[in-house]
Formats: C-alpha cells, structure tokens, sequence
DNA sequence: TGCCCAACTATAGACAGCCTACATATAGAC
DNA sequence: GTCTATATGTAGGCTGTCTATAGTTGGGCA
C-alpha cells in the first residue's frame, strides 16, 4: 500500500495506538507497522513531527525517560487526544462509507 | 466532512463519476456533489487541475464543444483510465479496511 | 435597458503534511 | 571493530489540496 494515502488520517491512527497504552515514538512505529498487519511502514520521519504536532494541539502529552542508557519520550493520551480520537473514529467511518460508495458504484 | 480527507482518493473518485458516461468539468463538480449524497463539496479549482492532470496521464480524454454559445471540454475514459479506475478500487477497498480496523481496534 | 445569477473554464499562490535523506547516539551480537 | 537494532530528531522537497480571483455567455427579472 502507498503510505502517501494516509495522509489526514495519520493523527487517528496515532491516536488509536496510543490508546489505553502509552509508547515512545519507535514503539508507535512498530505498533502502526504491526496493527496494520504489516501493510502500513510509516517512516520515523513522518511519525516524530506527527507526534510533536500533536503535543503542541494537546492531544497527547510526554514524559522522558532514560532506560539502559537510551532516551525515551514515552507518550499519552490526553483527556482532549481521547475526545479527538472518538471524533476521529465516526468522521472516518463517515468519511469510508461515503468514498465507498461513490467509487465502487456502477455507472448509471 | 472536511473535503481534504478525500487528499489521495480524489483522482479514483473522478474516473468512477466519468465511468459510463462523459462528462464535462463542472458536470463533475456536481456529480462529485450528488454521488456523495451533499457530503462533499470539491470546488472547481481542486477539479480542474485534476482533470489536466488525468488528461496530461492519459487516464482521461477530452473533446471541446460549444453548447448554446458556452465552450465545454468533455472528458472521457481512456482505456488505461479504465483499467487506472480498477486499480484504484482495489487499492482503495485495501486501504479502507486497513485503516477502519487499525483505528477501530480496541485498547489490549 | 441594466443587473444579477447560473453555467463554465481556468490560474495563481498559500499551505499542510506526507516523503527521502541525513545526523546522532547507545547497546549488544558477531 | 563493525554491523544491526533501538531511539530521537531536523531539513528540504514535492504533491495536491485549498482559497481567491478572473473571465465569458445566457437567461430571468425589474
């Protein structure tokens, strides 16, 4: 899949991964490569500033941590991520049925 | 919905109104309209480039006319439109159902 | 007659958010 | 001692949206 088509839908699925358990960047990069069954490789380049952008709107926030010598930033959810998420989820689903069903509908 | 979602999916979106039936750039304006139930509504300067750029691709093809003094391009499939316009359905069914369960997915 | 709106095409410039590529550093395996 | 995995990060490019603007013709209405 061309990782390019995820573009405005990033954030969502940063957000769902880091709901209910907090991960550090790298761990978000697995965590996306590993959820998606493998079909989704979003470089750390595109994930770090997607996590800096979302620190700045406030919807995830950090906490730094030093383990076997390596510096982490390990990441949650804020009360507003959660909010942002849930809006997320239905604008998606929103947004999937409608694309769906214009593209694989038969010419009249 | 906030028509930058559709950023990546737009150019399937409008092989599959131009399936079947030609039509010209503002027709598609209001086809994308229709199709989508009022949910989208892509202004004529995101369509029009897009259409050159189809046409510059050679996934559509166009025929100027004049209709009651006002001058038209209407745009057609090519075959490799055609067979663009497949692909893209796959990929797009592919890349849904990717994203719906990796964002959908409840916290482990 | 004059004016506005719908139909129709089109371009310029701003901007967001992906991308690739690079820089830096530690730990452990070989 | 070199390579790979872990870990964070920035710079610069590019694509494709967006907004805003521009122009033409025809028809309705005052």
């Amino acid at each position: 899949m061309k990782a390019d088509a995820i573009r405005g839908h990033l954030d969502g699925l940063v957000l769902a991964v880091l709901e209910g358990r907090p991960l550090h960047g790298y761990g978000v990069v697995q965590a996306l490569h590993v959820r998606s069954g493998g079909a989704l490789d979003v470089p750390t380049g595109t994930v770090y500033p997607a996590l800096h952008r979302l620190e700045r709107s406030g919807l995830i926030s950090a906490k730094e941590h030093t383990v076997a010598g390596r510096r982490r930033r390990v990441y949650q959810l804020t009360a507003s991520g959660r909010r942002a998420l849930n809006l997320e989820r239905s604008s998606w689903q929103e947004f999937a049925t409608v694309i769906t069903a214009m593209i694989q509908q038969a010419p009249s």
